[in-house]
RNA sequence: GGGCCUGUAGCUCAGGCGGUUAGAGCGCAGUCCUGAUAAGACUGAGGUCGUUGGUUCGAGUCCAUCCAGGCCCA
């Protein structure tokens, strides 16, 4: 006997009764330990922050984390995957800040970084229970127990080895970088954050600003003035305030520039921008904007005269360029690519103190460097306007310039400009020196790898990851920051040497202090330093300076990327991960975001260490929006909470409804209601039908045992349904093979569809029949292959209901079977059971029925009334044959006596098609039949209606009058009964003549033409037009 | 401003290499079924396939352009 099941089910309740037997049998932790020589797959866990209670979009990453691990579990493989926690990171500290409303730096230090950043470790796992608790619920297997986590002293102390590996190497460098700064914060912001704080239609000065050339030019007609007028190169900025930093103008090397004579000047300027001009002007010459690369002209404010630092870039070994002070400097033009065509004059105002293209270019073309601006925003030196925030600067800085004659134009500019996202000041971008890894020494290393990795969909490896490498920048891996893996990087006070500390062995022996048992972070690791002198060589001068760890700790990134070799010590400990199928991984997957975030991160570091990919597939979700396609998120109020839905209806509607909603790349709304349909439209319907099954076999005492060895099935029906079984396994195992859960659970749905709305409603009749005969057993045995088979497909996808139908139809008949679907192997299909011909004659039958049905309905005429034929037009041979084959399922289906295929070119099929008219599709009446013409086909009823089809309609009316009545009653579907009726003669008359067959259907042992017995049920009801009573009475055995 | 993706019915989505009349589910309206029944089946209405051009005998599909939305980057 199988269990009973009820079609009355709360999914659910049925998932709390499926985990607690997953703890109990420990299933997770056997998939991996029972099978010690099973090839391994890993799955790298992307680790979450847990200082947040978790939304529906990390479920969203589970799931697919889920499914792919547990589908190559039942191919066989040991899946390790080892959960992790992400604690460190700016967001972290912001969240510590402005809870113990802290706004600056100077805040956090005054308030002791010490106890910041205790703060800091404990909220990071303030919502671990929630985030527990929300992946048993949605059934993600991963190892919770022994997690890695990033604040650990073993994982920072592979983050160390990590660089100092990469610092061996020459691949770890301090720069100077444009960077954007916030002056309230004195702090450099994230490029993520800087996309928090962009502001649309900013208004800024737009200021076009005449620097005066210095003779001699070029020997150029253009150029040669034939008087003493002075020229300018025109130039336009948005940030009048970076004007005393100038040190150069840039020029598009390419594009051809102007000379015009203006009333009192001759300026300069590109041709393609000339519209610019607020007054008459004559073009005296053009030349090509290298000509112009090199001409020298005169400071706007001359640095050495206010007082302002001058220093010089200048080349080093190794392609570095170092800043050094000079005394003088010499503005000049020089050519940079980057020089646009699109606004502006075509010549560039070059600050390399400020952006990161101005720095960049002063780098390559060795330009000096003037820095007139503090970290606060303030302007320094003995500028008119020193003492000045920058933006109050601007209007004085314009009028000065007016005053002198050199401010050519002044208007107002809008565009989009980033704000610090806390306090909404301007960013400022400015010169600051960070460290960096050199990813750009392997950029070609980085673009060769990322072509071996299967990425999902297929257009992020080319696209925009592609794309994201070819223009790969150096990472800068520093922050001025607090919480966070410090960057081990000791450096003298007097001699500047530096010194890379590679773990906490080497840091012991160097520092003469034993830190095996130092907390590694700031501000305890901050308080290890020791003599330069320690270091020096025999006999050489010894420095007196001492060791000091620079401040800065780890972008958290770095940390995160670090996590194949950290989530082991490696190489610490597990030092045979690189050859035992460890790393890399096999699977990872993540959303989109993550394209410059933790994608990155592991593929970089796994370039530069290993040369090798850092996983061999991905997937890359896309993002998970509200019912109204806004991206969710706290601001907005539109989160979803996972735990709701869950209670709600199940983990895997919810898993089911986020597998195939969409492909996973693309973007996705969240929608309850769509949950809801996915349950009743998949989960239901499977549920339904085994629960049908489940009925039926316990009825019959059926038992998997029954089916003889090497059985196979003969009816037209099961033959048909278990072609379509195996080729859905064949499917569904190369889309999951694929990392294709979307399509691999459409397909399943596709099945559960036509198992239910055709299989079983075909082949319901044969397991109502009392005599177990071959054919009720291979009605049994098709089924029973079904529902075991799909739950098995679908165990990846729905965990919990597949166990429930695994456990129930499978367990308790197989001696070796497992006690898990998930420890059961995945379907192999029978490729010799599979049979295209069949399929498509079926779905022939299909659409015939359907379009019967059309036919009918126009008719008015129900199924349960018989009709004498069907006449059917198909649209090539080969369909006419198939016609014969599934000719008596449709007589069946359609209650027909008789079918009749006709030529396509029969009178009817004309006829029909006249009648129609223009419109293709329709039903028609015809010469005393019904059509329907569909796509070339036609099918058309008889409707004419002898006398004893009549009586037969009657007596299927009665009978269903009668399954009412016993249904009513709440009688057994096996209960004998007996039946009473009255009614007028032709009631009379069909009860006699079709006395076998409603006995038959209604299980009555008599049909007596009298009133009931006392204790029966009669009703009275109108059926065609007489009254009839009818009555029934449980016969007692 | 740049990169990538998306645009098909009211909603969510299918529509290999171009090829008969563009489909499904939900929703809506109606009908049926009633031994899967707190299910199920059928019918109907609903589409300028984002726009405009182009290639082709033929374009939802290929190319270009523009428009709108999303994400990422400036």
């Amino acid at each position: 006997m199988f269990d009973v099941v009820s079609s009355r089910v709360s999914f659910p309740g049925l998932d709390s009764e499926t985990l607690e037997y997953w703890r109990k049998q420990d299933v997770f932790r056997r998939s991996i330990d029972e099978r010690p020589d099973a090839p391994l797959f890993m799955m790298y866990e992307g680790p979450p922050t847990a200082n947040g209670s978790p939304g529906i979009h990390h479920v969203l990453a589970r799931i697919f984390k889920d499914v792919i691990s547990r589908y190559q579990t039942m191919k066989g493989c040991r899946v390790i995957r080892k959960g992790g926690w992400d604690t460190h990171g700016l967001p972290v500290e912001l969240a510590i800040e402005q809870e113990l409303g802290l706004t600056s730096k100077r805040d956090i230090e005054e308030y002791g970084i010490a106890e910041f950043n205790q703060r800091c470790r404990e909220s990071v796992f303030r919502y671990v229970k929630d985030w527990e608790v929300m992946t048993e619920r949605i059934g993600y297997w991963v190892d919770m127990d022994d997690p890695y986590v990033t604040l650990e002293n073993d994982y920072i102390e592979t983050g160390w080895w990590i660089l100092k590996e990469l610092w061996d190497r020459g691949l770890l460098y301090q720069d100077r970088r444009g960077t954007p700064h916030c002056p309230r914060c004195v702090s450099s912001l994230s490029s993520h954050e800087v996309a928090l704080g962009y502001r649309e239609n900013t208004p800024d000065p737009s200021v076009f600003v005449k620097f005066e050339a210095i003779a001699p030019l070029p020997d150029s007609a253009a150029l040669t003035a034939a008087d003493s007028t002075p020229t300018y190169f025109l130039a336009w900025t948005t940030t009048p305030w970076t004007l005393p930093g100038n040190t150069a103008l840039a020029v598009s090397p390419d594009a051809e520039y102007s000379v015009v004579q203006t009333a009192g000047a001759r300026l300069i300027l590109a041709t393609a921008l000339l519209s610019v001009l607020q007054e008459e002007y004559t073009v005296a010459g053009t030349l090509p904007g290298s000509d112009l690369a090199g001409l020298t002209y005169r400071p706007l404010y001359d640095a050495v005269a206010y007082g302002s630092a001058i220093q010089q870039f200048v080349p080093g070994d190794n392609g570095q360029t170092t800043l050094e002070d000079a005394d003088a400097y010499s503005p000049h033009v020089v050519a940079a690519a980057f020089v646009s065509m699109d606004d502006g004059t075509g010549i560039v105002h070059i600050a390399p103190a400020f952006g990161d293209e101005d720095l960049g270019l002063g780098r390559e073309s060795g330009l000096a460097f003037v820095q007139p601006v503090d970290l606060q925003g303030v302007i320094t030196g003995g500028y008119p306007f020193a003492g000045k925030f920058v933006k109050d600067a601007d209007p004085e800085i314009c009028a000065d310039l007016t005053e002198r004659g050199l401010l050519y134009h002044q208007g107002v500019y809008r565009h989009t400009y980033p704000f610090c996202w806390r306090c909404d000041t301007p960013l400022l971008y400015y010169a600051k020196t960070s460290w960096y890894i050199r990813t750009t020494a392997r950029k070609d290393r980085l673009v060769d790898i990322n072509s071996r990795i299967n990425w999902y969909p297929e257009h992020i490896r080319e696209g925009r990851f592609g794309e994201w490498l070819r223009n790969n920048q150096d990472w800068a891996i520093s922050r001025e920051r607090y919480w966070g893996t410090p960057i081990p990087i000791w450096q003298c006070d007097a001699c500047g040497r530096a010194n890379c500390i590679g773990s906490v062995a080497e840091l012991s022996e160097l520092s003469g202090h034993d830190v095996n048992d130092l907390d590694l972070h700031r501000p305890y690791v901050d308080d290890i330093t020791w003599p330069c002198a320690a270091a020096a060589s025999p006999g050489s001068v010894k420095c007196p300076g001492t060791l000091r760890r620079i401040p800065e700790v780890m972008d958290a990134w770095f940390d995160s990327g670090a996590m194949p070799f950290a989530q082991w010590h490696y190489p610490f400990e597990n030092s045979e991960i690189d050859r035992d199928g460890r790393l890399p991984a096999d699977y990872i997957c993540e959303a989109v975001d993550q394209t410059r975030g933790w994608f990155y991160s592991l593929h970089a570091l796994s370039t530069l260490l290993k040369d090798d990919v850092a996983y061999r597939n991905v997937i890359c979700l896309g993002l998970i929006l509200d019912g109204r396609g806004r991206k969710m998120s706290k601001r907005l109020g539109n989160v979803v909470d996972p735990m709701t839905v869950l209670d709600t209806h199940g983990a895997d509607a919810l898993r089911w409804y986020l597998f195939t909603a969409s492909h996973p790349g693309e973007p996705r709304r969240f929608s309850d209601r769509l949950v809801q349909q996915t349950l009743r439209q998949v989960l239901l319907t499977l549920w339904n039908v085994y629960s049908f099954f489940i009925n039926y076999a316990n009825i019959d005492e059926f038992e998997p045992s029954q089916i003889p060895a090497g059985w196979r099935p003969e009816a037209e029906l099961d033959r048909w349904i278990l072609s379509e079984l195996n080729r859905l396994a064949q499917q569904v195992d190369a889309h999951l093979d694929n990392y294709n859960p979307t399509d691999a659970g459409r397909r399943i749905q596709e099945f559960i569809d036509v198992l239910s709305n055709w299989y079983v409603r075909r082949s319901r009749r044969r397991f109502w029949k009392s005599e177990n005969d071959a054919d009720k057993l291979g009605a049994y045995a098709t089924l029973y292959t079904c529902l075991a088979t799909v739950a098995r497909l679908m165990a990846p996808l729905a965990p919990f209901v597949s166990e429930q139908i695994y456990r129930n139809l499978e367990l308790p008949y197989r001696p070796d079977a497992p006690d898990s679907v998930h420890l059961a192997s995945f379907p192999t299909p029978d490729e010799s059971l599979i049979d295209q011909t069949l399929m498509d004659a079926t779905q022939l039958a299909m659409r015939v029925a359907s379009m019967g049905r059309a036919a009918r309905s126009k008719a008015g005429i129900k199924v349960r009334q018989p009709l004498a034929s069907v006449v059917v037009r198909t649209r090539t041979p080969e369909e006419s044959q198939y016609l014969e084959w599934v000719r008596p399922q449709i007589l069946e289906e359609l209650n027909i006596k008789s079918l009749e295929a006709v030529a396509p070119d029969s009178g009817l099929y004309a006829g029909a098609q006249q009648a129609a008219g223009d419109d293709a599709d329709a039903v028609v009446a015809v010469d005393g039949y019904s059509a329907a013409l569909e796509a070339g086909y036609m099918v058309a009823i008889d409707t004419r209606l002898s006398p004893d089809l009549a009586d037969e309609g009657l007596a299927r009316e009665l009978s269903h009058r009668i399954q009412n009545l016993r249904k009513g009653a709440r009688f057994d579907i096996t209960d004998r009964i007996v039946t009473y009726y009255q009614g007028p003669d032709d009631v009379q008359r069909v009860m006699d003549a079709h006395r076998d067959y409603i006995m038959q259907e209604t299980l009555s042992d008599a049909l007596l033409p009298q009133a009931p017995a006392d204790d029966a049920s009669a009703e009275t009801q109108r059926i065609e037009g007489m009254d009839v009573t009818l009555a029934v009475c449980r016969v007692t055995p």
